[in-house]
DNA sequence: AAAGCGGGGTC
DNA sequence: GACCCAGCTTT
Protein backbone atom coordinates (compact mmCIF):
# COMPACT_ATOMS: atom_id res chain seq x y z
CA UNK A 1 0.00 0.00 0.00
CA UNK A 2 1.52 3.60 -0.88
CA UNK A 3 1.93 5.74 2.52
CA UNK A 4 -0.81 8.20 0.89
CA UNK A 5 -3.22 5.88 1.05
CA UNK A 6 -1.85 4.54 4.54
CA UNK A 7 -2.14 7.64 6.03
CA UNK A 8 -5.39 8.16 4.57
CA UNK A 9 -6.58 4.60 6.47
CA UNK A 10 -4.45 5.54 9.65
CA UNK A 11 -5.94 8.69 10.50
CA UNK A 12 -9.77 7.31 9.59
CA UNK A 13 -11.89 8.04 12.56
CA UNK A 14 -8.96 10.16 14.36
CA UNK A 15 -10.02 13.54 15.76
CA UNK A 16 -7.03 15.24 15.03
CA UNK A 17 -8.43 18.49 16.65
CA UNK A 18 -9.26 17.08 19.75
CA UNK A 19 -5.94 15.60 20.04
CA UNK A 20 -4.21 18.62 19.04
CA UNK A 21 -6.14 20.33 22.31
CA UNK A 22 -5.32 17.45 24.81
CA UNK A 23 -1.97 17.35 24.08
CA UNK A 24 -0.96 21.31 23.95
CA UNK A 25 -2.96 22.22 26.65
CA UNK A 26 -1.18 19.45 28.54
CA UNK A 27 2.16 20.52 27.13
CA UNK A 28 1.35 24.17 28.19
CA UNK A 29 0.81 23.07 32.11
CA UNK A 30 3.26 20.68 32.49
CA UNK A 31 6.37 21.46 30.55
CA UNK A 32 9.48 21.26 32.10
CA UNK A 33 11.66 24.81 32.74
CA UNK A 34 14.33 24.41 30.64
CA UNK A 35 17.25 26.56 30.22
CA UNK A 36 16.63 26.09 26.46
CA UNK A 37 13.29 27.19 26.70
CA UNK A 38 13.85 30.72 27.80
CA UNK A 39 13.39 32.25 24.62
CA UNK A 40 13.15 30.96 20.88
CA UNK A 41 16.65 32.27 19.69
CA UNK A 42 17.09 29.83 16.80
CA UNK A 43 21.08 29.43 17.92
CA UNK A 44 20.26 28.37 21.27
CA UNK A 45 17.40 25.92 20.00
CA UNK A 46 20.10 24.87 17.63
CA UNK A 47 22.42 24.07 20.17
CA UNK A 48 20.25 22.35 22.08
CA UNK A 49 18.80 19.83 20.09
CA UNK A 50 22.24 19.02 18.56
CA UNK A 51 23.01 18.18 22.02
CA UNK A 52 19.98 15.98 23.23
CA UNK A 53 20.46 13.88 19.90
CA UNK A 54 20.87 10.64 21.88
CA UNK A 55 21.20 11.83 24.74
CA UNK A 56 19.00 12.80 28.01
CA UNK A 57 17.79 16.03 29.35
CA UNK A 58 19.13 15.72 32.50
CA UNK A 59 22.52 15.34 31.23
CA UNK A 60 22.32 17.91 28.38
CA UNK A 61 21.70 20.56 30.70
CA UNK A 62 25.12 21.67 32.30
CA UNK A 63 26.56 20.99 29.11
CA UNK A 64 24.20 23.45 27.47
CA UNK A 65 24.46 26.42 30.14
CA UNK A 66 28.40 26.03 30.01
CA UNK A 67 28.34 25.94 26.26
CA UNK A 68 26.12 29.28 26.13
CA UNK A 69 28.66 30.91 28.37
CA UNK A 70 31.45 30.21 26.53
CA UNK A 71 30.09 30.88 23.17
CA UNK A 72 27.17 33.13 23.65
CA UNK A 73 26.59 33.86 19.90
CA UNK A 74 27.26 31.93 16.35
CA UNK A 75 30.10 34.97 15.69
CA UNK A 76 31.49 33.28 19.39
CA UNK A 77 31.63 29.82 18.18
CA UNK A 78 32.83 30.62 14.79
CA UNK A 79 35.92 32.39 15.97
CA UNK A 80 36.69 29.42 18.97
CA UNK A 81 39.35 26.73 17.73
CA UNK A 82 37.71 23.65 17.39
CA UNK A 83 39.68 21.84 20.36
CA UNK A 84 37.98 24.35 22.94
CA UNK A 85 34.63 23.43 21.21
CA UNK A 86 35.70 19.91 21.84
CA UNK A 87 36.89 20.87 25.05
CA UNK A 88 33.18 22.00 25.68
CA UNK A 89 31.90 18.45 24.62
CA UNK A 90 34.04 16.22 26.58
CA UNK A 91 31.89 13.65 28.56
CA UNK A 92 29.12 14.28 26.64
CA UNK A 93 29.51 11.78 23.69
CA UNK A 94 29.56 11.79 19.79
CA UNK A 95 31.48 14.25 19.32
CA UNK A 96 31.16 14.97 15.54
CA UNK A 97 28.36 16.43 16.58
CA UNK A 98 30.03 19.21 17.84
CA UNK A 99 32.58 19.74 15.25
CA UNK A 100 29.69 19.53 12.45
CA UNK A 101 27.62 22.16 14.79
CA UNK A 102 30.82 24.66 14.88
CA UNK A 103 31.27 23.71 11.17
CA UNK A 104 27.91 24.94 9.79
CA UNK A 105 27.80 27.75 12.33
CA UNK A 106 30.64 28.96 10.35
CA UNK A 107 28.61 28.58 7.29
CA UNK A 108 25.78 30.87 8.58
CA UNK A 109 28.31 33.78 10.21
CA UNK A 110 29.99 33.49 6.69
CA UNK A 111 26.79 33.33 3.87
CA UNK A 112 24.01 34.14 6.19
CA UNK A 113 25.41 36.91 8.54
CA UNK A 114 24.97 35.27 11.72
CA UNK A 115 21.14 34.76 11.52
CA UNK A 116 20.20 30.99 11.29
CA UNK A 117 18.28 30.40 7.85
CA UNK A 118 14.38 29.78 8.26
CA UNK A 119 14.11 27.87 4.90
CA UNK A 120 13.89 24.40 5.30
CA UNK A 121 16.81 23.69 2.18
CA UNK A 122 19.20 26.22 3.65
CA UNK A 123 18.51 24.68 7.29
CA UNK A 124 18.83 21.13 6.02
CA UNK A 125 21.81 21.27 3.86
CA UNK A 126 24.65 22.68 7.05
CA UNK A 127 26.14 19.94 8.57
CA UNK A 128 24.90 18.01 11.33
CA UNK A 129 21.07 19.01 10.69
CA UNK A 130 19.15 16.09 9.67
CA UNK A 131 15.17 15.45 9.04
CA UNK A 132 14.72 15.71 12.83
CA UNK A 133 16.66 18.74 14.26
CA UNK A 134 15.63 20.94 10.67
CA UNK A 135 12.26 20.40 12.08
CA UNK A 136 12.70 20.63 15.30
CA UNK A 137 14.51 24.36 14.85
CA UNK A 138 11.95 25.52 11.81
CA UNK A 139 9.16 24.40 14.40
CA UNK A 140 10.31 25.71 17.66
CA UNK A 141 12.29 28.69 17.10
CA UNK A 142 10.90 29.87 13.84
CA UNK A 143 6.74 28.23 14.75
CA UNK A 144 6.75 26.57 11.09
CA UNK A 145 4.20 23.54 10.98
CA UNK A 146 7.06 21.25 10.23
CA UNK A 147 7.50 17.36 11.57
CA UNK A 148 10.44 16.52 13.55
CA UNK A 149 10.21 12.69 14.68
CA UNK A 150 12.25 11.23 17.12
CA UNK A 151 12.15 8.74 19.33
CA UNK A 152 9.91 9.84 21.20
CA UNK A 153 7.25 10.54 18.58
CA UNK A 154 7.33 7.29 17.09
CA UNK A 155 6.57 5.69 20.52
CA UNK A 156 3.46 8.38 21.11
CA UNK A 157 2.57 7.78 17.56
CA UNK A 158 2.69 4.18 17.29
CA UNK A 159 0.64 3.82 20.67
CA UNK A 160 -1.80 6.32 19.99
CA UNK A 161 -2.22 5.35 16.17
CA UNK A 162 -1.20 1.51 16.74
CA UNK A 163 1.29 1.36 14.09
CA UNK A 164 3.36 -1.62 14.29
CA UNK A 165 5.86 -1.16 11.60
CA UNK A 166 9.78 -1.18 12.50
CA UNK A 167 10.75 2.44 13.89
CA UNK A 168 14.49 1.38 13.48
CA UNK A 169 13.68 1.45 9.52
CA UNK A 170 13.97 5.00 7.75
CA UNK A 171 10.93 4.31 5.55
CA UNK A 172 8.81 4.28 9.06
CA UNK A 173 10.29 7.24 9.93
CA UNK A 174 9.33 9.14 6.59
CA UNK A 175 5.25 7.76 7.31
CA UNK A 176 5.37 9.25 10.82
CA UNK A 177 6.75 12.52 9.38
CA UNK A 178 3.51 12.32 6.46
CA UNK A 179 1.41 11.99 9.58
CA UNK A 180 2.50 14.62 11.44
CA UNK A 181 1.99 16.90 8.45
CA UNK A 182 -1.46 15.82 8.37
CA UNK A 183 -1.99 16.40 11.86
CA UNK A 184 -0.13 19.13 13.42
CA UNK A 185 -1.25 22.14 14.75
CA UNK A 186 -1.31 25.27 12.14
CA UNK A 187 -1.49 27.46 15.16
CA UNK A 188 1.05 26.08 17.73
CA UNK A 189 3.13 23.67 16.03
CA UNK A 190 5.87 24.31 18.42
CA UNK A 191 4.24 23.21 21.31
CA UNK A 192 2.88 20.30 19.21
CA UNK A 193 5.84 18.98 18.19
CA UNK A 194 7.44 19.56 21.68
CA UNK A 195 4.36 18.04 23.16
CA UNK A 196 4.98 14.86 21.33
CA UNK A 197 8.38 15.02 23.00
CA UNK A 198 7.63 15.78 26.01
CA UNK A 199 4.66 13.29 26.73
CA UNK A 200 7.48 10.65 25.76
CA UNK A 201 9.66 12.13 27.89
CA UNK A 202 7.55 12.40 31.14
CA UNK A 203 4.63 9.78 30.23
CA UNK A 204 4.62 7.47 27.26
CA UNK A 205 7.88 6.03 28.40
CA UNK A 206 9.44 2.83 26.89
CA UNK A 207 8.86 0.68 29.63
CA UNK A 208 5.75 0.98 32.21
CA UNK A 209 4.29 3.86 30.34
CA UNK A 210 2.09 6.17 33.02
CA UNK A 211 -1.27 5.42 30.65
CA UNK A 212 -3.65 6.61 33.89
CA UNK A 213 -2.18 10.13 33.86
CA UNK A 214 -2.04 10.69 30.30
CA UNK A 215 -3.42 13.53 28.42
CA UNK A 216 -4.57 11.96 25.69
CA UNK A 217 -5.36 8.44 26.92
CA UNK A 218 -9.28 8.66 25.03
CA UNK A 219 -7.15 9.08 21.94
CA UNK A 220 -4.97 6.30 22.26
CA UNK A 221 -5.88 2.65 20.17
CA UNK A 222 -2.81 0.98 21.83
CA UNK A 223 -4.13 1.80 25.46
CA UNK A 224 -7.74 0.80 24.12
CA UNK A 225 -6.35 -2.72 22.67
CA UNK A 226 -4.14 -3.21 25.86
CA UNK A 227 -1.25 -3.25 23.32
CA UNK A 228 0.82 -0.20 24.65
CA UNK A 229 3.36 -2.70 26.01
CA UNK A 230 4.27 -4.37 22.85
CA UNK A 231 4.91 -0.91 21.11
CA UNK A 232 6.63 0.26 19.51
CA UNK A 233 8.18 -2.29 17.31
CA UNK A 234 11.81 -2.13 17.07
CA UNK A 235 14.28 -4.60 15.48
CA UNK A 236 17.24 -4.85 18.29
CA UNK A 237 21.02 -4.59 16.88
CA UNK A 238 23.50 -7.04 17.47
CA UNK A 239 26.01 -6.67 20.56
CA UNK A 240 29.45 -5.04 20.76
CA UNK A 241 32.36 -6.73 19.68
CA UNK A 242 34.97 -6.56 22.63
CA UNK A 243 38.64 -5.10 21.57
CA UNK A 244 41.42 -5.96 23.81
CA UNK A 245 44.30 -2.90 24.25
CA UNK A 246 47.09 -1.55 26.63
CA UNK A 247 47.20 1.62 27.55
CA UNK A 248 50.19 2.77 28.95
CA UNK A 249 50.61 6.55 31.03
CA UNK A 250 54.27 6.94 30.27
CA UNK A 251 56.30 9.82 32.84
CA UNK A 252 59.40 10.97 31.55
CA UNK A 253 62.32 12.18 34.18
CA UNK A 254 60.89 15.74 34.29
CA UNK A 255 57.11 14.08 35.75
CA UNK A 256 55.58 14.80 32.54
CA UNK A 257 53.21 12.65 31.35
CA UNK A 258 52.98 11.23 27.26
CA UNK A 259 50.00 11.89 25.48
CA UNK A 260 48.64 11.85 21.82
CA UNK A 261 46.29 13.27 19.57
CA UNK A 262 43.78 10.73 17.85
CA UNK A 263 43.48 10.59 13.84
CA UNK A 264 40.78 13.63 12.51
CA UNK A 265 38.61 10.86 11.36
CA UNK A 266 36.77 8.03 13.44
CA UNK A 267 36.07 7.07 16.60
CA UNK A 268 36.72 9.73 18.85
CA UNK A 269 38.10 12.06 16.69
CA UNK A 270 40.69 14.61 17.57
CA UNK A 271 40.33 14.13 20.97
CA UNK A 272 43.79 13.28 22.94
CA UNK A 273 44.35 9.88 24.98
CA UNK A 274 47.62 7.98 26.47
CA UNK A 275 49.21 5.68 24.50
CA UNK A 276 47.30 2.27 23.30
CA UNK A 277 48.54 -1.06 21.99
CA UNK A 278 46.57 -3.26 20.24
CA UNK A 279 46.88 -6.31 22.13
CA UNK A 280 45.70 -8.26 19.39
CA UNK A 281 49.09 -7.44 17.70
CA UNK A 282 51.12 -6.84 20.83
CA UNK A 283 51.99 -9.01 23.57
CA UNK A 284 52.46 -7.73 27.01
CA UNK A 285 56.03 -8.56 26.64
CA UNK A 286 56.15 -7.06 23.55
CA UNK A 287 55.36 -3.43 25.19
CA UNK A 288 58.93 -2.53 25.64
CA UNK A 289 60.13 -2.88 21.95
CA UNK A 290 56.24 -1.13 21.05
CA UNK A 291 57.41 1.85 22.42
CA UNK A 292 61.02 1.79 21.75
CA UNK A 293 60.17 1.80 18.16
CA UNK A 294 56.85 3.73 18.03
CA UNK A 295 58.27 6.67 20.32
CA UNK A 296 61.94 6.20 20.51
CA UNK A 297 61.60 5.83 24.20
CA UNK A 298 63.43 3.38 26.74
CA UNK A 299 61.53 1.61 29.51
CA UNK A 300 63.30 2.02 33.27
CA UNK A 301 60.32 0.63 35.18
CA UNK A 302 57.12 -0.83 34.26
CA UNK A 303 53.80 -1.84 36.42
CA UNK A 304 50.24 -3.07 35.80
CA UNK A 305 47.89 -0.54 37.46
CA UNK A 306 44.09 -1.36 36.11
CA UNK A 307 41.54 -3.03 33.86
CA UNK A 308 38.70 -0.76 32.22
CA UNK A 309 36.14 -1.84 30.73
CA UNK A 310 34.59 0.48 28.54
CA UNK A 311 31.46 0.23 26.30
CA UNK A 312 30.74 2.21 23.21
CA UNK A 313 28.03 1.85 20.99
CA UNK A 314 29.07 -0.53 18.88
CA UNK A 315 32.09 -2.19 20.30
CA UNK A 316 33.60 -2.79 23.61
CA UNK A 317 37.38 -1.34 24.80
CA UNK A 318 39.41 -4.01 27.51
CA UNK A 319 41.73 -1.79 28.54
CA UNK A 320 45.13 -3.46 30.68
CA UNK A 321 46.46 0.17 32.27
CA UNK A 322 50.30 0.42 32.83
CA UNK A 323 52.23 2.67 34.43
CA UNK A 324 55.54 3.33 32.96
CA UNK A 325 58.97 5.32 33.51
CA UNK A 326 61.30 5.92 30.86
CA UNK A 327 64.01 7.46 30.29
CA UNK A 328 63.99 9.88 27.48
CA UNK A 329 62.39 13.70 27.27
CA UNK A 330 61.07 13.51 24.11
CA UNK A 331 58.66 11.01 21.74
CA UNK A 332 59.10 10.80 18.17
CA UNK A 333 56.07 10.52 17.36
CA UNK A 334 54.86 14.07 15.75
CA UNK A 335 51.31 13.77 17.28
CA UNK A 336 51.93 12.49 20.42
CA UNK A 337 53.83 14.69 23.24
CA UNK A 338 54.78 15.44 27.36
CA UNK A 339 53.01 17.43 28.89
CA UNK A 340 52.54 18.46 32.89
CA UNK A 341 49.68 17.45 34.81
CA UNK A 342 48.56 20.76 35.03
CA UNK A 343 48.40 21.25 31.07
CA UNK A 344 46.33 17.58 30.86
CA UNK A 345 43.09 19.79 31.48
CA UNK A 346 42.71 21.99 28.43
CA UNK A 347 43.01 18.64 26.14
CA UNK A 348 39.94 17.16 25.34
CA UNK A 349 39.94 13.16 26.72
CA UNK A 350 37.32 10.57 26.42
CA UNK A 351 35.82 9.26 29.18
CA UNK A 352 37.59 5.91 29.17
CA UNK A 353 41.12 7.65 29.47
CA UNK A 354 39.49 9.97 31.85
CA UNK A 355 39.02 6.90 34.19
CA UNK A 356 42.96 6.72 33.97
CA UNK A 357 43.79 10.23 35.37
CA UNK A 358 43.99 8.85 38.97
CA UNK A 359 46.94 6.61 38.20
CA UNK A 360 49.17 9.94 37.86
C1' DA B 1 19.72 -0.64 4.15
C1' DA B 2 23.28 -1.09 7.37
C1' DA B 3 27.09 0.36 9.99
C1' DG B 4 29.81 3.82 12.58
C1' DC B 5 29.57 6.98 16.14
C1' DG B 6 29.58 8.02 23.18
C1' DG B 7 28.11 7.95 27.33
C1' DG B 8 24.88 7.47 31.01
C1' DG B 9 20.65 5.79 33.16
C1' DT B 10 17.24 2.13 34.03
C1' DC B 11 15.41 -2.30 34.86
C1' DG C 1 23.26 -8.00 30.61
C1' DA C 2 19.69 -5.34 27.22
C1' DC C 3 17.43 -1.25 26.14
C1' DC C 4 16.93 3.58 25.41
C1' DC C 5 17.98 8.32 24.72
C1' DA C 6 14.91 15.51 21.41
C1' DG C 7 19.91 11.25 15.31
C1' DC C 8 23.34 12.17 11.59
C1' DT C 9 26.75 10.66 8.30
C1' DT C 10 29.02 7.43 5.60
C1' DT C 11 29.23 3.22 3.14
Amino acid sequence: MKNVERINEIVKGFDEQSFQNDLIEWFKAEQRTLPWRENQDPYRVWVSEIMLQQTKVDTVIPYFNNFMERFPTPEALAEADEQEVLKAWEGLGYYSRARNLQNAIREVVASYDGHVPDEPEELGALKGIGPYTKGAILSIAFDQPEPAVDGNVMRVLARVLNIHDDIAKQSTRKLFELLIRETISKEDPSSFNQGLMELGALVCTPKSPTCMLCPVQKHCRAYHEGLEQELPVKKKKKKQKKIPYYALIVKNEEGEVLIQQRPADGLLANLWEFPMAPATEVGEQDLSEWLRTTYGLEIRKMRHVDRIKHVFSHIIWEIEVLTVETEGREAALPNAKFVTYKELSVYPFPVSHQKMLKHL
